[in-house]
DNA sequence: ATTCCTGCAAAAACTTTGCACCATG
DNA sequence: CATGGTGCAAAGTTTTTGCAGGAAT
């Protein structure tokens, strides 16, 4: 499920990378915080309780790599933000979407394949091989009803 | 489809709102660029040709004010700009979606409403009413192929 | 040792705001 | 002629970059 850290150093490795404390930092505050959607200054100021002296430049690079490395998923909820999240489609391709409450702002995630069929018709139509998406529904969810 | 300067006012009149000659400019453009996702800037550089005088500002207020007005659609696809098109869900609700090569970054439109079965499920699973949904769909277009 | 990384501060990029003057209704 | 809008410039935000010292292999 978790990447430790010989496998990230492995993974770092074969783009001549390194490893280093901050980078280990940033990628176990993104796991223990799975199904949270982090900003960038979000994950510095958490790294920064274990790790006081680490910059916001790096916690932008490491992202950035962690990235490239699709260990993390990019996610814009339209706030101004560019939010983080530990990879799930790890796992052979599970994706999930967002649910966002146009009245209390709440994001439900969402684990459908549904999304699958559509892809297909794609192909079909477009020839367009789709390799990922991304989602956001907006509604009321049941709370606010 | 479009909207004419009396349907324009009337609308600004609504919110005790005035309507302008740049108002009008920058939404023109907007119309006269359906399918295109423009950005604040190249907004503004078009309407310029026209109106040198109008200034970076009043297109970003105009273009807010566009999008309270549900008159024109943000959208992001993830290179650091944030985007708009006219709306096309003015006449009712007919949605489309983004298909992004990841090769040579093409943008294609499509319309369809096969997410319309996906929105129905998340009502009786979730109980989420769905309103709006923005999606985006990454692979390799045919001619990349 | 060499190569890569980090922290800091400065710069860049995009967007918002304040204010005096101007335009609309 | 009252209210709201505009242009300009300045300030705000978020993110990126340059560089000298520091860490990893």
């Amino acid at each position: 499920m978790s990447v430790n850290s010989e496998e990230f150093r492995q993974l770092l490795k074969e783009k001549g990378l390194k490893l280093t404390t901050q980078r280990r930092m940033v990628l176990d505050v993104l796991q223990e915080n799975e199904g949270q959607h982090l900003t960038a200054e979000e994950i510095h100021e958490i790294v920064r309780v274990r790790c006081p002296e680490i910059g916001l430049a790096t916690v932008y690079r490491t992202i950035q790599l962690l990235h490239e490395l699709k260990l993390i998923d990019k996610l814009n909820l339209d706030d101004g933000y560019i939010r983080y999240e530990i990879g799930k489609f790890n796992d052979d391709h599970h994706h999930h979407h967002h649910l966002i409450c146009e009245v209390c702002g709440k994001v439900i995630e969402v684990e459908d394949d549904l999304m699958e069929s559509i892809e297909e018709r794609f192909l079909s139509k477009y020839n367009f091989a789709v390799t990922d998406h991304k989602v956001k529904f907006y509604g009321i969810c049941k709370d606010c009803k």
